[in-house]
DNA sequence: ACGATGATGAAC
DNA sequence: TTCATCATCGTA
């Protein structure tokens, strides 16, 4: 019988481009209420290191970026275009910052859908992917090949130049 | 194609 | 304190 696993640090205490490319097929699990709704990932971006210019560790720890350089496993949530709160997962060593971008889950496309259709917002920035904290992630053995993982470069980041524009960041799960 | 909408980081 | 920018989305 096939159980649930819950991932922990260990799971995103490695590169940021093998948290990313696994996290397809993952469960995003969220409670909203007295229930907890999972679902299934299908699109993620990795963000990684300080000279990383597509992402905000580029300018250092400002208090924003702050939580990219801590510890793998927590939550990072921000505001962009005044309106859409993107939702994170800090990955690798503490000090090196880096995370994962939550793209898509099945059924909802893109970044900011995600978080208005499962209620993230600011409330969950810097805290533990865990059940305690009403969102975590799963591994329900959902089975991935890799003929269905697509590496495209990163959405909404030309600002980053043509070098850190043009990496391959963001890996897409075709749906059934 | 474009405007919404407000936090953020950097400049002054 | 002001200013440009922005890991996007809905409407047209």
């Amino acid at each position: 019988m096939r159980s649930n696993k819950v991932l922990t640090n260990k799971f995103f205490d490695r590169p940021t481009l093998t948290v990313a490319e696994s996290m397809l097929g993952k469960y995003l699990v969220r409670r909203q209420g007295r229930t907890n709704r999972a679902y299934m990932i299908t699109e993620v971006e990795a963000y990684d290191g300080p000279k990383d210019k597509a992402s905000h560790a580029s300018h250092g720890r400002t208090p924003r970026a702050e939580i990219m350089f801590g510890e793998p496993g927590r939550l990072f949530v921000y505001l962009t275009y005044g309106m859409h709160w993107m939702l994170n997962v800090v990955t690798g060593p503490e000090d090196y910052p880096a995370a994962v971008l939550i793209r898509g889950v099945k059924g909802i496309s893109g970044p900011g859908r995600v978080s208005r259709g499962l209620h993230v917002d600011k409330a969950l920035n810097g805290v533990k992917a865990s059940i305690h904290s009403g969102l975590w992630f799963e591994d329900r053995g959902h089975p991935v090949s890799k003929s269905k993982i697509k590496r495209t470069p990163r959405m909404g980041v030309g600002y980053a130049g043509k070098y850190w524009a043009g990496r391959k960041y963001r890996f897409v799960l075709a749906e059934e």
